[in-house]
DNA sequence: TCAGCTCACACTTTTGAATAGC
DNA sequence: AGCTATTCAAAAGTGTGAGCTG
């Protein structure tokens, strides 16, 4: 949950929402980022953006509102999700980054086709506990750490068009969960043993310099997890390994079963035992006691000559690999000499002796696995989330709906307390993720997003199955020139650059560590325009899995750092750090993550580096030079710090999840007519249209689970972290970090000019492809 | 002493380039 | 010459277990 104060650039007034309207033959207008005045005028941001967005009747605000009151989303992969949490999910965290598993697939519908949407994905804390697996169950220790700057990670895609976005399933997966706290890859920093819920946003494009409108949030209750080093409940490790196709090699007919791993280490033994009696001993003599199995595995001999400094002699007969078939020449292997040993023995040797031929038994098996990993059986899964209570082996789950995979609507209210609670035990009430734009002046409330960075991880080449990149996902045929990266945007973190870096490829202004974020916010270019807004035909259909909507969520951290940058009017270069997030349609200056080279073809124009000054541009080239005024408010000097948002975490109470409609502001948009929504492609019972109020059934264990419809009211959104909140924080909790509004990530060296910092970043091992990302928080990140 | 974290490891899938064939 | 399919190697994603740290 974002403060308004940290998104300053939202609470953009109504004059500037023309602006940000979507205008496809406007010629893009570049203006420089971070205009002399910009400091001065972003003194005066705070106080705006504390305010709320101005709620801007337009004419044409029924009719939008009626399309985002439709806004849908399904998780399509819940039933794996709602297995996991029977369990109590587990997410390992490392210090490099780690994916998560399962990953959030969704499924998105109501969306106006022609709009251009924003997809984020944040994790909140869910509570203020620490936590540890105890008992077979996950049980709150103490108190939770001091919580980090949220990072939001922000959809390679992004910004799409509505189209684009329900043609497809939506992949988080390249999002990456990290322990570091001076993580600079843009990964989402969480505390391990800490109990998270992912949100989704849906923000219009245009919303992100009007702040406060057509926003969505979505919380799937189903997944929340702890965050771990290493997992502690074996049946989640079990989940994991026959879920994930990158755990096959874990299964029990994998070659990393635990069987194989046994049977290797004993080879290893036996060949360490050989080579020691080698070493001590006639060679030659050795050869007495081994067997002289045929062929030799490549595996043995890597084994073999891994661990053996010098291997005797073939001509002696002695074959170190041999050795390993020998269980009887390892005195520890006697022990192990079960048939199930024997077994893996024999099937390592057939393996080996195979040439990497799979057995096709294993293989078919394994694929099997393969397809199931998406597809969990649904099944196997019963008591959703009350289940997980009763469970002592599953964490206290939060408060979910039982029947309801879906999400709960912001809290706009404050929650008074931070009181301690234990989690385990006492029921938890889902906040109203989700707030209105009329909200945001409260978005101090929402503690989750106060300090939120943007991610954009590595892009994928997008595929059906998987997200598209913008460029491939406005038409097939001009996917490479529909958006630019600006050569003034700029991320100023470090980590920022590994998020934003083009790539060489994508950058051919050679400004990989500059990020431009206003992509997300840009317009297609005038001429790419027409092609983007219509191509999008691709549809996956698959929706699986009911998705609880909780409309007009308004994201927290995501709204206040698109917000924040803002396109300044001046001429002047923009600061070498800042990200400029042009509204301008010619040119997106979307810089997306990493994408194939023929998607790449983004130039940085009107690159220029300049003092840093770290701070997002969100430049609307269009409307830069029309509301010079809003630009100067939009830009707060670099050293301005946001009150700390954080608040302390209510208890959660045991409550009924209700859902609530924020109330959709519609931007006025003169310039053009917002086409009708496009029918809502998806029919499953699951979705809901964000405007119409149900309650959540409370939380009950016992009933198996069901995704049901949720809707939102706004006096019964629950907040999702009651913890984080409006009033101010405890100290205790979150005093480490101050939230600035338009920061981003710190670039490492800013004294370098811009050119060069990709180098620097790129010796540094900041690798492009893991994708860049905005970090709101003061921080700085490197 | 121990819980938690880090790292290397082996295995797997994914991805992109190179090559062959049409 | 252009397109598609296949092959290969490199990169990246997994859980495990040993070792380290506080």
């Amino acid at each position: 949950m974002l403060s308004m104060e940290m998104f300053p650039g939202l609470a953009l007034g109504p004059q500037r929402i023309g602006d940000c309207f979507y205008r496809e033959r406007e010629a893009p207008v570049h203006i420089p980022l971070f205009p002399p005045a910009s400091e001065v005028a972003a003194k005066a941001l705070p106080r705006r953006l504390l305010a709320p967005p101005p709620s801007v009747p337009v004419s044409n605000e029924s009719a939008s509102a009626t399309q985002k009151d439709e806004v849908k989303m399904e998780l399509e992969n819940s039933s794996l999700w709602k297995q996991f949490s029977s369990v109590g999910t587990e997410m390992i965290i490392t210090k490099k980054g780690r994916r998560m598993f399962p990953g959030l697939k969704l499924k998105l519908s109501g969306l106006n086709p022609s709009l251009r949407y924003i997809l984020l994905l944040d994790i909140v804390p869910l509570d203020n506990s620490r936590y540890r697996f105890q008992g077979g169950g996950w049980q709150a220790v103490g108190a939770a750490e001091a919580r980090l700057p949220d990072r939001v990670f922000i959809h390679p895609d992004s910004p799409a068009t509505g189209a684009h976005w329900q043609s497809r399933t939506i992949s988080f997966h390249y999002a990456k969960l990290t322990n570091n706290t001076l993580d600079t890859q843009g990964h989402i920093i969480l505390h391990s043993l800490h109990r998270y819920q992912p949100r989704v946003h849906v923000i219009e494009a245009r919303d992100v310099l009007r702040w406060g409108g057509g926003q969505h949030s979505f919380v799937f209750p189903e997944t929340q997890f702890i965050t771990v080093t290493a997992y502690q409940n074996s049946k989640i490790t079990e989940l994991k390994i026959n879920s994930n196709p990158f755990a096959k090699g874990f299964r029990e007919d994998g070659m990393n079963s635990k069987r194989q791993r046994d049977a290797r280490q004993k080879r290893k033994i036996a060949v360490l035992t050989e080579t020691l009696d080698i070493v001590n001993c006639d060679p030659c003599d050795s050869t007495e006691l081994l067997p002289q199995p045929p062929a030799s595995g490549a595996d043995l001999q890597a084994l073999a000559l891994a661990s053996l400094p010098a291997l005797p002699d073939p001509s002696c007969g002695f074959r170190p690999e041999e050795t390993s078939y020998q269980d009887t020449l390892v005195p520890e292997q006697s022990l192990d000499l079960s048939q199930e040993f024997m077994a893996s023995q024999m099937s390592d040797i057939n393996i080996t002796l195979a040439n990497g031929i799979r057995d096709p038994t294993g293989s078919e098996k394994a694929n099997s696995m393969t397809e199931r990993s998406d597809i969990m059986p649904e099944p196997s899964y019963n008591s959703s989330f009350p289940a997980a209570q009763a469970n002592s082996s599953s964490f206290p789950s939060a408060p979910l709906p039982q029947s309801s995979s879906s999400f709960s609507s912001l809290p706009t209210t404050d929650s008074s307390d931070t009181s301690d609670h234990q989690p385990l035990i006492s029921p938890i009430n889902y906040p109203s993720l989700l707030s209105s734009s009329s909200t945001l002046s409260t978005a101090s409330n929402t503690p989750s997003l106060q300090q939120t960075s943007f991610t954009f991880p590595t892009p994928p080449p997008s595929s059906s199955s998987s997200p598209q990149s913008l460029l491939s996902s406005s038409s097939s045929s001009t996917t490479s020139n529909n958006y630019h990266t600006v050569p003034e945007t700029i991320s100023p973190h470090a980590s920022a650059d590994a998020s934003f870096h083009a790539s060489p490829s994508t950058c051919q202004s050679g400004l990989q560590g500059q990020v431009s974020v206003h992509s997300l916010l840009t317009q297609p270019s005038q001429q790419l325009q027409a092609e983007l807004i219509t191509t999008e035909s691709n549809s996956t259909g698959d929706q699986s899995s009911g998705a609880f909507l909780y409309p007009n969520i308004v994201p927290t951290n995501p709204s206040p750092a698109l917000s924040t940058v803002q396109p300044l009017p001046s001429q002047n270069p923009p600061p070498a750090l800042s990200c400029s997030l042009p509204m301008h349609g010619s040119s997106t200056y979307f810089a997306p993550p990493p994408a194939p080279p023929q998607r790449q073809h983004l130039p940085f124009s009107n690159m220029s580096p300049s003092p840093g000054h770290p701070a997002l541009h969100l430049p609307n080239l269009s409307h830069q030079a029309q509301a010079p005024s809003f630009a100067a408010a939009a830009f707060p000097p670099s050293s301005f710090t946001y009150p700390p948002s954080t608040l302390p975490h209510p208890p959660f109470q045991p409550s009924s999840c209700l859902a609530v409609a924020s109330s959709f502001q519609q931007s006025v948009t003169p310039a053009a007519p917002l086409p009708p929504a496009a029918p809502n492609p998806s029919t499953s019972s699951s979705t809901y249209p964000a405007v119409e109020i149900s309650a959540i059934p409370p939380f009950n264990p016992a009933p198996p689970y069901h995704p049901e419809m949720v809707r939102h009211h706004p006096s019964l959104l629950p907040q999702l972290d009651p913890s984080i909140h409006s009033s101010t924080p405890p100290s205790a909790l979150y005093p480490a970090f101050k939230s600035y509004p338009l920061r981003l990530c710190q670039d490492p060296h800013p004294s370098l000019s811009v050119p060069f910092r990709h180098l620097y970043r790129q010796q540094h091992g900041h690798s492009l492809s893991q994708g860049s990302y905005l970090d709101m928080s003061t921080r700085t990140v490197f």
